[in-house]
DNA sequence: GGGAAAACATTAT
DNA sequence: TTCCAATAATGTTTTCCC
């Protein structure tokens, strides 16, 4: 960022274009910035990420300006007001300083790229980071030196550095050295907080008065234990409370400590020139509206305007910003925090087909339910996380009733709110669940479901409706128990998906529709009335179950066929239907409330037309596929003198059920 | 109007 | 020639529904 906002100059465009990573880290101090930036602008320009990140500093400097002419309308009252406040909550703040801990902040440093070096010597020296060509995790020293460092792509870092070393990312083996540091942590103190595999806190304050040694000391000595222990170094910096101790231990990075003696006036000292960005939880956008709006860059600037900081952000965000002047921080040992979501996402090629998009949705919902049932979590919230071909970030969310930790609940109800997006070009997909339940729930089954539902979930083809079958497992007075839409819809995607969704209900390796031979607990009447309107079955292995037609097992084709007539009849009373998509969205969804994403009314009717003839086309498709070759050949000439009729869909329909008839 | 849920944004590693 | 991650937490704003 350092003194390119300055500069508007077309001729140097680079200046104005910022990521995290032109920002300097340790290690980077004498690299050439300015070449760094137009690399990094020239490689970037252009591109759909570019794009959209013009999108999103247009947004910010949008926002910048709405808070300056709030600022503008402040009266003079307004402002002496708003002051009062601000010192009012600055000695509130005051009386809450707490100079009897001692926090020290470790860091590893480079860690990734350390424990790679220790488990391949020959790197050592050399420029390597650890990432892909899409994204570097961690970069080395030797790399840094080039601009290359964490959160940017190995294709920029490539071109800033070509003899660049990539090394893959590997877990276990950052897990088991991360292990033997916290072991050395746990002798300085037995609550110390990781944050993350390469950094901790820890309260030293005890260890300090027990053995009568200084902060320093304690510092240096955790930092030779922890080198001796993995042959890493790292860095630490010692503070009155966290937040300052985690500023000190970049100060003298890598293989270096800072300490902030515990005396107010020192505190003050230290934090008023510390620049803003230095402090964690001030990022990037945090840091150019602060200075846009207010002119702040640094901590002191924080107090100086204090009436303004009050006077234009919420009491949490403005009490952030006057205890950061302040130098305050938190000084007890956290609660052992407990998760509060569960999440995967993946990236991939764009794309539109939405066969694959059902694919991925599977993959992850899969992944997702085994990381949940590791932990013995269930939760009730499940958000999909979309982002598009141009980088635009979307989320939809679906609150249930029933706690799901299942891969076929995921999947169920990630598709729902997939296909409410539809069409769409997409580059990643993700899922998350959380709102947890309190009890741990292993245990596949739940004892909240009563035994016909319990049945009709159970994933034994022979007894199952399994996965065809809407979920009445949820057994939820807010979800409407059967409805037909959103069993059609999951017909859909089981099409979509093809086996590999059925397989896990079809094992046999017959029709998606026709693998259920089931309820043999209910009297064929009682199968009928609870079947009607729903999925196909066969009863007793060879008697429709929405028409009473009996087609032996051994008809395979026949019984095909027939399961595609009942499916097309089914999307043709989709198609017929005068309800606006986003009117049958609500009856789709039953009673469970999912938020539509906010559409531009002027698009709206676009992409009306969009999902239209989309829909249009998966009827076709099913058509095609449902018809013998000669039934096409009539339909298309049909098609062809109907095509000028307004209602020339319905003329179409008619035509197929007409011959599908005869 | 207020609380809950959803959507979105920011930050950190 | 083209290429920009994964996971989790938290805060703010908007929307929905009683």
């Amino acid at each position: 960022m350092e003194g390119s906002e300055t500069s508007g100059d077309t001729a140097q465009p680079w200046q104005s274009y910022h990521t995290v990573y032109t920002n300097a880290k340790a290690g980077m101090e004498g690299v050439d910035k300015e070449k760094v930036q137009r690399i990094v602008y020239e490689m970037s320009k252009g591109s759909k990420y570019f794009e959209n990140e013009e999108r999103k500093e247009a947004f910010i400097r949008q926002k910048i300006e709405n808070l300056q002419a709030q600022c503008a309308k402040l009266t003079e009252a307004d402002i002496s007001n708003y002051q009062k406040v601000a010192e009012k909550r600055m000695l509130e703040l005051e009386a809450t300083r707490d100079l009897s801990r001692c926090w020290l902040h470790v860091d590893m440093d480079a860690f990734y790229a350390a424990v790679e070096t220790l488990s391949n010597p020959t790197l050592k020296g050399k420029p390597m980071a650890v990432g892909s060509i899409s994204m570097i995790s961690t970069a080395n020293y030797e790399a840094r030196k080039f601009g290359v460092r964490a959160a940017m792509p190995g294709f920029i870092a490539r071109k800033l550095c070509p003899e660049l070393i990539f090394v893959p990312t590997d877990f276990k083996k950052y897990t088991y050295y991360s292990d033997l540091a916290r072991k050395v942590f746990q002798r300085y103190d037995p609550n110390f907080t990781a944050t993350s595999l390469d950094e901790a806190y820890l309260d030293v304050t005890e260890v300090c008065k027990e053995r009568s040694v200084t902060s320093k000391e304690i510092a240096k000595e955790l930092r030779a234990c922890v080198y001796e222990e993995t042959g890493l170094t790292c860095s630490a910096g010692v503070a009155p409370n966290r937040l300052l101790a985690k500023v000190c231990s970049d100060i003298n990075k890598p293989n270096g400590q800072f300490v902030l003696p515990n005396d107010r006036m020192a505190v003050v000292t230290f934090i008023s020139s510390l620049p803003i960005r230095k402090i964690g939880g001030i990022g990037k956008v945090t840091e150019n509206i602060l200075r846009g709006v207010l002119g702040i860059s640094t901590c002191e600037q924080l107090l100086q305007k204090g009436g303004y900081i009050c006077a234009l952000f919420s009491q949490s965000t403005s009490d952030f910003f006057l205890s950061v002047g302040l130098g305050i921080g938190a000084t007890s040992t956290p609660q052992a925090r407990l998760r509060k979501s569960i999440s995967n996402e993946r990236t991939f090629s764009a794309t539109e087909d939405e066969a694959q998009l059902f694919r991925k949705l599977e993959e992850l919902s899969e992944m997702l339910s085994v990381d949940m049932q590791k932990e013995g979590l269930c939760g009730r919230t499940l958000t999909l996380k979309l982002k598009t071909a141009s980088f635009e970030v979307r989320t939809r969310a679906v609150t249930l009733q029933k706690y799901i930790s299942s891969r076929d609940d995921i999947l169920k109800h990630a598709v729902k709110l997939l296909k409410a997006e539809l069409p769409i070009s997409l580059r990643l997909i993700g899922l998350r669940v959380s709102h947890f339940s309190e009890d741990k729930c292993g245990s596949p089954s739940d004892p909240t479901q009563k035994p016909i539902t319990n049945f009709i979930a159970s994933r034994d083809p022979k007894k199952s409706c399994s996965l065809l079958l809407p979920d009445v497992t949820d057994n939820d007075p807010v979800e409407t128990p059967v409805d037909d839409a959103s069993s059609s819809d999951y017909n859909e995607v089981s099409k979509v998906l093809g086996s590999d969704l059925c397989s896990l209900g079809d094992q046999s390796g017959s029709s998606s529709l026709d693998n259920v031979t089931c309820m043999p607990n209910l009297s064929e009447d009682e199968q009928l009335n609870s079947c009607q309107d729903e999925t196909l079955l066969w009863f007793n292995d060879y008697r429709c179950s929405i028409c009473g037609i009996e087609l032996p097992p051994s008809f395979v084709e026949e019984r095909q066929e027939h399961s595609d007539f009942h499916l097309a009849e089914k999307l043709q009373k989709e198609e017929s239907g005068i309800q606006p998509r986003t009117a049958t969205l609500s009856q789709r969804f039953g009673r469970e409330k999912i938020s539509q994403h906010r559409v531009n009314p002027r698009n709206r009717s676009c992409l009306g037309k969009k999902v239209d003839t989309c829909r249009l086309i998966i009827f076709l498709l099913k058509t095609v596929k449902a018809c013998k070759l000669y039934y096409i050949i009539l339909y298309i000439y049909i098609l062809l003198y109907s095509i000028t009729l307004q209602g020339w869909i319905f003329v179409s329909c008619v035509f197929f059920l007409v011959m599908k008839c005869v």
